[in-house]
RNA sequence: UCCCCGGUAGCUCAGUCGGUAGAGCAAGUGACUGUUAAUCACUGGGUCCGUGGUUCGAGUCCGCGCCGGGGAGCCA
């Protein structure tokens, strides 16, 4: 008798009067006195469970089946059948139930079948993928995740491993994670005090990445389309829903594309992403409209059918100064956007994505493309309602002069980034890129308003648990 | 890091004026039933976050600490 997983039983893959066995864990048990029971049992290949009908005929149903509880491991085997009941279209009538893993105390199991805080299964991350939510959000982030390589692989886009650990701080601002294996508590050190990274590991000072963006770059300059997708970490003390100290970014790179093409590339992007999600876990996608945010399954309707509106930051700038309505940080032109700003835009003003391009030059970062106007770059910030930038990317300075220019304005050590600045003697040529948060996109499609709830493990701030 | 709010049963919470604690859900037992967040009855279940203080007496008031949530900043 074969093994199947449940989303091929309730799918309709599986004709009926086939005997099959599942494997999986026990949602529900409810017993009937006209002699049966009936077991929920999930494998988490899909959102619903599979109904087992347990007959009292069954050899161990007094002995084991009647003190089944939520989580118990089974496996069963038996006739698929047609349900006599109206909530599913197909069952399982069980010839065979083994129990292969019992749960210890019933009582005291932290997966209860009720309504659980997201806020009490971060405390159990461990048992927390077996509830309905956080199994859903599972699958979701892989599909999501399959979409993304799909869609840039169909485009020639080659996705590229950039290292983790990384000696420089790309972006010349930010915490970073310390990578070393020096002695904390007595490393070696210089004559003049300071400790002697000569003797760490890899011979210098090294952390964890903060983007991939820099190295990515010197594979788009060989290779055209490249990408990556992997973690990354910031050691901000940031406690907010939508931050991660370890978080994983899609950044694609394109050469050869200027600032619009890669608004497009954005644009293009996210639609394909939501797309697929729509048509492939329908079943999760019904469930977090129908629990945790009604408006999620239309929402990235009205997404994938609508174009993003393009607005320049100066526009912006005027749009705000003209809205009726307060705001607690007055604008003006020069001023990174406030939350509240970027809120108004995206949710008031155009009600869905918004790209705004070309922002001051002093707010953003070094390696992006000085505008003819000599006082704006080409920047983008794609802005999502509900849940803020979910991409940030630019057209980057492919000039070698005006990249130094920057260089030391911002006052970065050039000789730092002499590999990056080789990129701009050796064939440069115009090109752009961006990064998309991922777990900001698995929050903005499903409705969970925070980061922690989408990642398997989150780790923030005096958080490192599992 | 800053500003607010919170921490009481396995979970979600109530707890009045300071007088040693209660509900719902979950669990256990029983009844009932092709059930499906089943229903009904009964039962068990407490380091009131920690610590110091005020008081005859602290879940309750005060100080400090820890943890969590919302918002802000940083950003993805």
């Amino acid at each position: 008798m074969s093994v199947q997983a449940i989303a091929k039983l309730l799918g309709g893959h599986v004709p009926l009067g086939r005997r099959v066995t599942v494997q999986g864990w026990v949602r529900t048990r409810r017993d009937s006195k006209a002699g049966l029971s009936f077991v929920g049992v999930h494998d988490g290949s899909s959102f619903d469970p599979l109904q087992v009908i347990a007959l009292a005929q069954l050899p161990n149903y007094q002995s084991e089946v009647l003190h089944l509880t939520a989580g118990c491991a089974v496996r069963v085997s038996g006739e698929l059948v047609a349900s006599a009941g109206k909530d599913q279209r197909v069952e399982l009538r069980a010839e065979r139930i083994e129990v292969v893993g019992w749960v210890d105390d019933p009582e005291t199991y932290p997966i209860a079948p009720k309504a659980h805080s997201f806020e009490y299964l971060r405390t159990v991350a461990h048992l927390r993928p077996r509830t309905n939510s956080i199994g859903a959000v599972a699958r979701v982030r892989h599909c999501l995740a399959q979409a993304i390589n799909r869609f840039f692989h169909e485009r020639g886009y080659c996705w590229v491993h950039t290292p983790i650990i990384t000696a420089s701080d790309c972006e010349g601002a930010g915490a970073l994670f310390r990578v070393s294996t020096l002695d904390l508590v007595n490393p070696p050190r210089l004559p003049a005090g300071e400790v002697d990274f000569s003797q760490d590991f890899f011979g210098r000072e090294t952390f964890l990445t903060v983007s991939g963006q820099l190295n990515v770059e010197a594979y788009c300059l060989a290779l055209s389309k490249v990408y990556t997708f992997g973690p990354t970490f910031r050691a901000e003390n940031s406690n907010t829903s939508r931050h991660l100290a370890e978080f994983w970014m899609v950044e694609p790179e394109t050469a050869f594309a200027d600032l619009s093409a890669n608004a497009d590339l954005a644009e293009s992007l996210l639609k394909s992403v939501f797309q697929a999600l729509l048509e492939e876990r329908a079943d999760d996608m019904a469930f977090f409209a129908q629990r945790i945010d009604k408006q999620c399954i239309q929402r990235l309707e009205h997404v994938v059918q609508s174009s993003f509106k393009r607005m320049d930051y100066s526009e912006a700038i005027r749009v705000l100064e003209r809205a009726k309505r307060s705001f607690a940080f007055p604008i003006s032109w020069g001023m990174d956007l406030q939350s509240e700003h970027e809120r108004y835009l995206a949710e008031d003003y155009v009600g869905g994505p918004l790209v705004l391009i070309n922002y001051p030059k002093e707010i953003k970062s070094f390696y992006m493309r000085l505008n003819d106007d000599g006082r704006t770059v080409a920047a983008m910030d794609v802005l999502a309602p509900g849940i803020g930038e979910i991409i940030g990317g630019s057209q980057r300075e492919e000039r070698l002069e005006v990249l130094d220019t920057r260089l030391d304005e911002v006052g970065m050590n050039k000789a730092a980034y002499n590999w990056y600045r080789d990129l701009r003697r050796y064939g440069s040529v115009p090109h752009a890129g961006f990064g998309l948060g991922f777990e900001r996109t698995v929050s903005y499609v499903t409705g969970m308003s925070n980061v922690r709830d989408v990642i398997p493990f989150p780790r923030t701030p005096r958080s490192a648990d599992y």
